[in-house]
DNA sequence: CGCCGTTACTTCAACCTTCAAGTAATTGGT
DNA sequence: ACCAATTACTTGAAGGTTGAAGTAACGGCG
């Protein structure tokens, strides 16, 4: 059993809905970083990163948690807490009852932060997404998301598969 | 007239569309590179600069050309153009029409590289992207782009809106 | 109790991207 | 014909991200 050398390519209409999804990938994220870092002076990553912590339980997380939840590397989260630390919105202390873990607390300062930023944030999201598409779309919308990433990552829901 | 200062949060089906969006933002880019980084030893960015010239005329294009496609900033462009053109990939030569321009030229090593990088790129694409998705929903996320990327960039159909 | 392996995180170096100048070629006004 | 403004691109420094290696804490098994 072998795949063809050459592939089926994509048709005319397959290229179309690869440009615009290619678009969407590329510039999205870009737009959401851009009005972010304008209003609030942070990076889309370090607003999941506050966000995340705001949403849990005592506002604090372990870094493993909350590298999942970002959706980055425990690398890059442990580079970017070491930042949001240093701008004094979030602490870190061992976790008492296991000390491998790493606990990530939102300060009364970073509460602010995100209190202050996610009214922007969220305009900025119905205005680029929810607003120009249809109850219908929307609903095509999550289906063909959660569609390609069972295909991108099949033991989905969030497990921990990032390296390092 | 002026914007309410608590904007109109998402609610719960709303939520899971982001979230669904929001994933495919993130990992999608992550896998087409690691597979193209893997099997060609290029980023996708690369890939889309040596994808571009292929399909052009000449397999020439002009640098402020070329930034538009690949949808990167003449820069970044610029950058990345220097290192395939260490590789052997890629030439550079002055527009002999306008001294302005610079022409992006790919070489015969350079087309060997797309030749052997393109079908294992296509057959992630489909893999990812097509294979999940019904031949509606193929439609449904080529129009859902559109609509998206109108609201992202309003001047659309690719214009030369990138700072620097 | 004492290793050994695992888990959770951090750090470091290499690399890439971005932003802000800088350079070179051309156009437009006078 | 000249000078200023514009266009197209390049460069350099600052900062962010990644992947590999390092550290520290825990769990299990003899």
């Amino acid at each position: 059993m072998e795949t063809s050398r050459e592939p089926r390519w994509l048709d005319a209409e397959e290229q179309e809905t690869w440009l615009a999804l290619l678009s969407m990938l590329v510039r999205l994220p870009g737009a959401l970083d851009t009005q972010l870092q304008r209003e609030a002076g942070v990076s889309h990553f370090e607003y999941q990163v506050l966000a995340g912590l705001s949403m849990s339980a005592e506002r604090t997380m372990r870094m493993s948690e909350l590298a999942i939840f970002a959706e980055g590397s425990l690398s890059r989260l442990s580079q970017v807490v070491g930042r949001l630390e240093k701008r004094g919105w979030v602490r870190r202390t061992p976790d008492p009852t296991d000390g491998r873990y790493t606990l990530a607390i939102l300060t009364e300062p970073g509460w602010a932060k995100v209190v202050e930023a996610a009214p922007g944030h969220v305009a900025e999201v119905r205005r680029l997404v929810f607003d120009p598409l249809t109850r219908a779309q929307q609903r095509q919308l999550r289906e063909i998301g959660r569609r390609v990433m069972r295909a991108v990552d099949p033991d989905d829901s969030c497990p921990a598969d990032r390296p390092n």
